[in-house]
DNA sequence: GAAAAAAACTGATCTAGATCATAAAAAAAA
DNA sequence: TTTTTTTTATGATCTAGATCAGTTTTTTTC
């Protein structure tokens, strides 16, 4: 099957004017209401069912947002440097963590205390507007993924995360590989057996190269093809 | 697995409050900018890739919202009456529906022309924040779909969706079934026959009764097991 | 450095659910 | 009413991918 709109890769490259919207007051207002934390790898900034209490900006670094249950994650999105994380939490009587957020590597997070952030909602419409603009354009990233995630076979998924990662992460044919294979499993929703299998037969096929940690993609195209077939 | 907050169910049976934050001479403007038509059953409102120019407002009926592709259809949710469809497509640079739109049964539909809406959203920030709160919960909602999809057995993703019906669409044990064994498959994403299957022990157990096109909920109870369990 | 733990790999087996094939029942058309 | 088409039903087969079990390699700890 194809996937012509859509991709299981959910980061969408555009810069964030969110806060150029806001007055110098209200930029005050945040700057006073936000502290900068860096947290280590594989520590968690939210969690799901926790009091929501800030909307995170991802400074610096690489995290995931997930569903969580006994069992298993979902996960929901990769956030490289210059996400908003946070926003879907914002609605009339939550107050809760909607999703659970950890990091892949050490990353510097801006927290900004939600009950400012949603005051200046309230009455910066230009702001508003843009927030919406912006969980449109994350609904629209989820649904593809899903589609994907729902209707592409493994190698699909794998091929995937692996252009999305140099497309979209990296920016770079070669970059270093945050991702342990049970961490692209959860990612690809599959088994870790199943991304060492797929990742072998890549490697094996000549499509990428792993050197330690160090991944280089040697053929977009075929890449590019496994995706869009499925 | 157990969904706690999760159900592929995306209905949430709220008061669409929405309208009440615009100004007399807004709502003016709006009703000015609006149609009413009737769809018959089967119908597309909005198709996936053309021109979006109105936000749908399902007035009266049911409709499904879904992605398509060559091969295979992902239904994001099905919009009772009170729906508001369309928002995800306001996003800077867009102009293109992200999903169709298809009614299940003669459905009435307000039409509002979108760069009105938008016009409004630029401007009227309590407005923006409430359709900032809609998209949220819409969001959620999707994430919930997404998980239960991905994690639930068949039999759980049909006691789903008949338990979701009952509650939250027809608010009765017993309604009037708009839905096909292969409609009901596109719905929980699995095949015509395993719906059929399901829906045989289903009824083989006591937990449903279909008597033409009226189904009647026997045991929720059971139901709600099944759908938890997974 | 050696020992322990974690991650990567590989083959064998298993299974949920799709697909296929065919029949029966119901609905629509003639 | 009869014929045609659509929907429902049911058993047989197939398969993608998970699970299991074991080995090798890499990383961490001491």
């Amino acid at each position: 099957m194809t996937c012509k709109f859509t991709n299981t890769c959910t980061i969408f490259n555009k810069e964030l004017s969110l806060f150029d919207e806001l007055t110098e007051e209200e930029q005050k207002l945040i700057e006073e209401n936000t502290v900068t934390v860096t947290y280590k790898k594989g520590e968690t900034i939210c969690k799901q069912g926790s009091f929501s209490s800030n909307i995170m900006y991802i400074k610096e670094g690489l995290a995931k947002v997930y569903l969580e249950n006994d069992t298993s994650n979902l996960v929901l999105k990769i956030a490289p440097k210059n996400s908003l994380i946070g926003m879907p939490s914002i609605y009339e009587g939550n107050n809760i963590c909607v999703y659970s957020v950890a990091t892949y590597v050490e990353s510097i997070v801006n927290l900004i205390d939600i009950k400012v952030f949603q005051q200046i909602l309230q009455t910066n419409a230009k702001f508003a507007f843009k927030a919406l603009n912006i969980t449109n354009e994350n609904i629209i990233q989820i649904y593809g993924r899903f589609f994907c995630l729902s209707n592409k076979q493994l190698h699909g998924r794998v091929a995937d995360i692996l252009l999305c990662l140099k497309d979209r992460v990296y920016k770079n044919h070669s970059f270093d590989f945050a991702f342990s294979r049970s961490e692209l499993a959860e990612l690809t929703n599959m088994s870790t057996e199943s991304v060492i299998r797929v990742m072998k037969n890549f490697k094996d096929d000549g499509l990428i190269l792993q050197k330690d940690k160090t991944i280089e993609i040697l053929n977009s195209d075929m890449l590019n093809k496994i995706s869009s077939f499925g």
